[in-house]
DNA sequence: CTCCAGATGTGAGCACTGCTCTCTTTTCTT
DNA sequence: AAGAAAAGAGAGCAGTGCTCACATCTGGAG
């Protein structure tokens, strides 16, 4: 009757469990290395185990297979990314369009030094790869980030977005439901102003990071001001 | 000294010129079913030898490299996309908002109906690629089909997208080279619009076809028109 | 027509991958 | 101290991109 699964008089870790939790972070650590390395999806499990003093086959007693290692990163990247933009917005004194800027600059910037993990999570970075449910939840996080100095913004001007035509049918209630499950209370006109702008952003970002820019934008900065100020004045900030 | 390089009396293509074109064409025939079945970048250019009853090397007669035919098929769908958008846009009789929406529609369809292709082009879909500039003449051709209806409108109302702000140093310039190195006789607000509104649709798309509005939005046909309408009327159409 | 260069196809092989086994060693619990 | 569970070792399978030496076919020059 498993007697100390952490159960009673928590005794801590085994020493055992640490240097799984270390192993594990190790590896996370050299396949991101190894991604930033390799700028793209070529992520080898045996270079891991190499680089590790492991034999190949002894990974597969961390992760079951190289998608549920991506999995991970993917979730970690969330986590990083909503933490860059919860720093970035928590600035109470800020006013709400001051932090919006704030939360597109660090988007930004979180993006562009890492590159790889971006494309992790909004591109189709992985051959064969589909986002599993576990990663719902902290994509949820960023959107909620980015959407707090909207909602402050809404809630302090009370006034509503009327440039945007309120939603009909089907795009109501969708984005009510969004709205409920992010824990904000918006109007779906609101709602709406900012899923559009999040796609703006994730749009221009995609382009930049893709090379799509280059030639004509690049460096990207002053580009991607003007969209984040255009947005801004969108939301009514 | 080469005497018929087709060169004096063109006497046609020879039948191995015609066998290999056909074989090119089928390759890449095959490689887009490839890419379409399992979803995701794992081209597997023996599996292609295999379907063409080819013994695996015969391939690199054709392509020295998996990246060269990745590069072909690269061009091929901005080609394609392009070709699409022209013939959206090409309904004279309409006007230009009509028109405006018709090609974001026939982008999202052309998209959605090949969605590797438009991870292909606007996503990392492949491992260790990075596209070379062969890719960005094809691109513009998108870019510059999409700025079509947008120039007329402009061309016929005269206004000015006065909520712009007019942009500064760095970006004029840029968003003047790139008006012209697309041929389009445009103001730099203008420009900077069109800009925003491309990336904004994009990454609409890129949020949807990766998944990013499952259990949210989805179908995303109301809010795709929805930001595609603001766009609209942020363009002045 | 013959003949020969160049284009095309063959098959073996290298180094790599993800992943699955069986087996041994280490570690923790009882 | 003993047994169970976790971790590692090592061989192996099927697959990949790509190279090379060799054989075959084809088209144009003489």
């Amino acid at each position: 009757m498993l007697t100390c699964q952490n159960g009673d008089m928590a005794k801590g870790p085994t020493p055992r469990e640490v240097a799984r939790a270390e192993n594990l972070e190790r590896i996370k650590r050299l396949a991101l290395e190894q991604l930033a390395a390799t700028s793209a999806g070529e992520l080898s499990l045996r270079a891991i185990a190499r680089e590790l003093n492991i034999v190949s086959s002894a990974i597969y007693r961390y992760y079951p297979s190289r998608d549920e290692l991506i999995t991970d990163l993917i979730i970690d990247a969330y986590a990083s990314l909503a933490d860059a933009l919860e720093v970035a917005t928590s600035n109470g004194r800020r006013g709400p369009r001051r932090r919006w800027l704030d939360a597109c600059t660090a988007l930004r910037q979180w993006a562009i030094e890492q590159p790889h993990r971006f494309g992790l999570v909004y591109g189709s970075a992985i051959p064969g790869y589909r986002a599993p449910a576990d990663t719902i939840a902290p994509a949820g996080r960023v959107l909620a980030a980015l959407c707090a100095p909207v909602a402050a913004g809404q809630a302090a001007s009370g006034r509503e977005l009327d440039h945007w035509a309120v939603p009909g049918r089907p795009l109501g209630s969708q984005l009510r439901d969004v709205a409920g499950q992010l824990g904000l209370v918006v109007s779906e006109r609101t709602m709406l102003g900012i899923v559009a702008a999040f796609s703006s952003i994730i749009g221009a970002l995609t382009l930049e990071l893709n090379g799509h820019f280059v030639g004509g934008f690049e460096p990207a900065d002053a580009l991607f001001r003007a969209i984040v100020e255009q947005e801004a004045d969108r939301l009514g900030l």
